[in-house]
DNA sequence: GAGCACTGC
């Protein structure tokens, strides 16, 4: 394998199926840690939040929550707790992800055409290592379907494809088809991935198998880095890129073909893709669109894609047996601990992954199972457990040790966000422990408001978590729930599309002289979403009143931002502050939660980051960050770590300013800023009205002491305790609204109410808003000024 | 005065 040994990667050589980690919440009702199925009467309303349950082990040990006084007071309703595990189902819906299919050995040469030993692409003999990686690939269960993939897209411009962990289709199919159509009119094939690393580790894998050097005939493109040349003839890039390739190349005129997998995730980027191409299939003769996925729905994209032929590859990968409880359980954090004690002692060696809801759930659950476990014998580990977390923002190290052996006797355990659902794969699990929550974003309409709840996985998801446990061997996943309760999950993960702000995509269809309104969603979003995207526009200015393009609003499509953050971006040059945006804006995009704060460190975290705090603005915070940042560039990683900053999100707000500054300097803006000297307020007041021109409808006026009501949706919120903002404005921008115990508002800044008004007068009227407090201090502001919105949408209205 | 699942351009 190309791959080494400790990376962490979305896939080694196969695909995944997966579902993406973006769960539709739907639910409005906060779970608390009891268990998904878990009766909804009785022994609930009993206890509180704080109150933890007693679980007894088979052998009768009592395992103690944190508050052992409270656990006796409860003792007489101590729950049976030796999870009685119901054996898998063969009627189960996973059987069909699990099976197996017979190897069956051919004798020829392969995808190179059966020529012998010449590697038609180099005219070199082909190595040993590609005979080697041949006989792996002739074991993939796609291996015997080349001519039926051939056959089917030869007669076909739309196919569908369908097939499970293990068919191999991610690195065979496109492999396949180059041999045919890579070099069709001169043009390539571009396979796209939801992921960044997922697009580069597959094309290493490829270009290996193919017997060539990445970066000649196969590549990958991502974001910041292109490894393809001339010779290019199949191109693994990220569905994000090839979707921004479509402003200066609408027909995708350099491909033949391209190839969209793990359709089944629904990103975004998947979903307009797939409407995009679908029109460029009748425009274009000589292009074919193959779509691959998971197979749960298939049926919907065959009928997407005018009735689409099928073909259908099956999974392979080792058999995972899948227990569910008898019982539902009230605290799933407790019955987590409880199943992976008694794996670590009853079950045969190997390592555990369990899947929880985020970075406080993980470390609670990291000390109580080193308390409990640590130096205990255990099946197969006789000196004990080690046990790890896994979240994305841990720093790179951190992460590496999940690849690393643990110590000699001792047992793995990691504890794991869903990051390891998809992006990170670790092998060697042979016991999954699936409470079957995640955290989801969740989109209020009414109030337009985001907001973060634990919900049940889709069945999926939860099919995808159990086949982490079947990587390398035969395993175990234990899923605490019910069967029946596996029965009632939503099939599917609510895509993306459907609970997110389009503006940005809108935007973008509008520059290709799209109709967002009709176009040909897979899944279409709610209208209301698509004309509030558009009236958005209208007032950023990127859109006239009759929905066309500006000027403006072309430049502003440029930019890989949100359309609030181009046109923060473009205000910068006249105001003299271009480079301090740049910096602010590739933070704000890239790096939105540079800080760190561990549970055992809070103190010195919060007093690090107080270090950089401007008291007019968390924005100018994070440039502050940001430049200390750069100057420490040479000892990055011991000064992020002393100073409690993630530096992989610096990092990549270090590369997003450089590439954001190139796209402004392209479109001929100044990226220089002027010098205001040691005038440091001329400066914090140009950079905080930059802010201002492209956020103004992120507004908030205070309302009562510490309290403030956002202009857009007279929602009442407070400032959030991790704001540096001490001054205490009446009118603020802000970058994010949070609703956890309170509403709160994030990443905030002081501004003047006439920069709001200056920055868009057509939105600041008195009548826009229906809150008297809103109302009159804009009346303050503007005077008699009185231009109707409702005039304004119905212009829009009318132009579409 | 308190909590941030996960991607991507």
């Amino acid at each position: 394998m190309s791959n080494g040994n400790d990376r962490w990667s979305a896939l080694k050589g196969d695909s995944q199926g997966s579902d993406g980690g973006r769960r539709y919440g739907g639910y409005n009702k906060q779970y608390n840690r009891k268990g998904y199925g878990s009766r909804q009467s009785g022994l609930e309303g009993r206890y509180n939040s704080g109150d933890r349950y007693q679980l007894k082990t088979e052998d009768g040990e009592v395992l103690r929550g944190s508050q052992s006084s409270s656990d006796r007071r409860f003792s007489n309703r101590v729950i049976e707790t030796k999870p009685r595990w119901s054996r898998f189902n063969d009627s189960s819906k996973d059987r069909a992800a699990l099976g197996e299919e017979p190897l069956v050995l051919r004798k020829d040469l392969d995808v190179a055409d059966g020529k012998g030993e010449r590697n038609p692409h180099t005219g070199r003999n082909f190595s040993r290592n590609y005979y080697q990686l041949l006989e792996l690939r002739k074991k993939l269960p796609i291996y015997n379907h080349r001519d039926e993939v051939l056959k089917i897209v030869g007669e076909n411009k739309f196919v569908v494809l369908v097939g499970d962990t293990g068919s191999g289709k991610t690195t065979q199919v496109p492999q396949i088809l180059s041999m045919k159509y890579g070099k069709e009119n001169n043009k390539l094939i571009a396979c796209t991935q939801p992921r960044r690393i997922a697009a580069v580790t597959v094309a290493q894998r490829v270009a290996e198998e193919m017997d060539v050097r990445l970066g000649d005939e196969v590549g990958y493109s991502i974001r910041y880095e292109d490894e393809t040349s001339s010779r290019t003839i199949l191109k693994y890039c990220t569905d994000g890129l090839l979707l921004r390739e479509s402003v200066t190349d609408p027909l995708f005129s350099k491909y033949s073909m391209i190839i969209i997998d793990e359709a089944h995730e629904r990103t975004i980027s998947t979903d307009i893709l797939m409407g995009m191409l679908k029109q460029v299939v009748f425009e274009r003769e000589d292009f074919r669109l193959v779509v691959m996925s998971a197979t749960l729905d298939a049926e919907k994209l065959q009928k997407y894609f005018n009735n689409a032929p099928l073909i259908s590859i099956p999974g392979r990968m080792f058999p995972v047996d899948i227990k569910y409880l008898e019982e539902p359980v009230e605290d799933y954090l407790r019955a987590t601990i409880e199943a992976v004690s008694q794996i670590h002692r009853e079950e045969a060696a190997g390592d555990i992954l369990v899947f929880l809801n985020g970075e406080d759930e993980i470390s609670t659950a990291v000390k109580d199972l080193e308390e409990s476990l640590r130096n205990v014998p255990g099946e197969g580990h006789a000196s004990g457990v080690h046990v790890l977390p896994l979240f994305s923002s841990l720093p790179s190290n951190a992460i590496q040790k999940v690849f690393q052996d643990p110590p000699p006797n001792k047992r793995k355990i990691v504890l794991a966000t869903n990051v390891a659902e998809t992006s990170i794969t670790i092998d060697g699990i042979v016991y999954v422990v699936d409470p079957g929550f995640a955290k989801q974003k969740v989109y209020n309409p009414r109030n337009r408001v985001e907001s973060l709840q634990v919900a049940p996985v889709s069945a999926a998801s939860a099919v995808q978590r159990s086949g982490r446990a079947g990587r390398t061997r035969a395993g175990i996943t234990y899923r605490l729930y019910t069967e029946d309760a596996f029965e009632s999950l939503t099939a599917m993960t609510y895509p993306e599309i459907l609970r997110s702000n389009l503006n940005s995509v809108v935007l973008q269809l509008r520059t290709l002289s799209m109709n967002p309104v009709q176009f040909d969603f897979l899944d279409p979003p709610p209208p209301e979403t698509v004309m509030r995207a558009l009236e958005c526009l209208l007032y950023l200015g990127a859109l006239d009143q009759t929905g066309q393009v500006t000027k403006f609003g072309k430049a502003m499509s440029v930019f890989p931002l949100d359309p609030e953050l181009s046109r923060t971006l473009l205000a910068a040059p006249d105001l003299g502050v271009a480079q301090e945006v740049l910096a602010i804006v590739a933070m704000v995009s890239a790096a939105p939660n540079c800080f760190v704060r561990p549970l055992n460190k809070a103190r010195e975290a919060d007093q690090a980051k107080r270090r950089f705090e401007a008291e007019e603005s968390d924005h100018l915070t994070l440039l502050n960050v940001y430049t200390e940042y750069m100057i420490h560039n040479s000892s990055s990683q011991q000064w992020c770590w002393e100073n409690f900053l993630n530096e992989r999100a610096l990092q990549s707000a270090a590369k997003a300013k450089e590439q954001l500054e190139r796209l402004l300097e392209q479109q001929g803006y100044s990226t220089k800023s002027k010098r205001i000297g040691f005038d440091y307020y001329g400066q914090s007041i140009a950079i905080r009205k930059a802010i201002t021109q492209g956020n103004f409808m992120f507004s908030a006026v205070e309302c009562k002491r510490a309290t403030y009501l956002t202009t857009k949706d007279n929602v009442e919120v407070k400032l959030h305790p991790s704001s540096g903002v001490r001054t205490r404005p009446t009118w603020l921008i802000y970058n994010e609204l949070v609703i956890t115990t309170k509403a709160f508002i994030r990443t905030v800044t002081q501004v003047e109410g006439s920069w709001l008004l200056e920055s868009s007068p057509n939105y600041f009227t008195p009548d826009h808003f229906t809150n008297d407090v809103v109302s009159y201090e804009i009346a303050k502001l503007t005077g008699e000024r009185k231009k109707s919105r409702s005039a304004m949408n119905t212009n829009l209205r009318q132009a579409y």
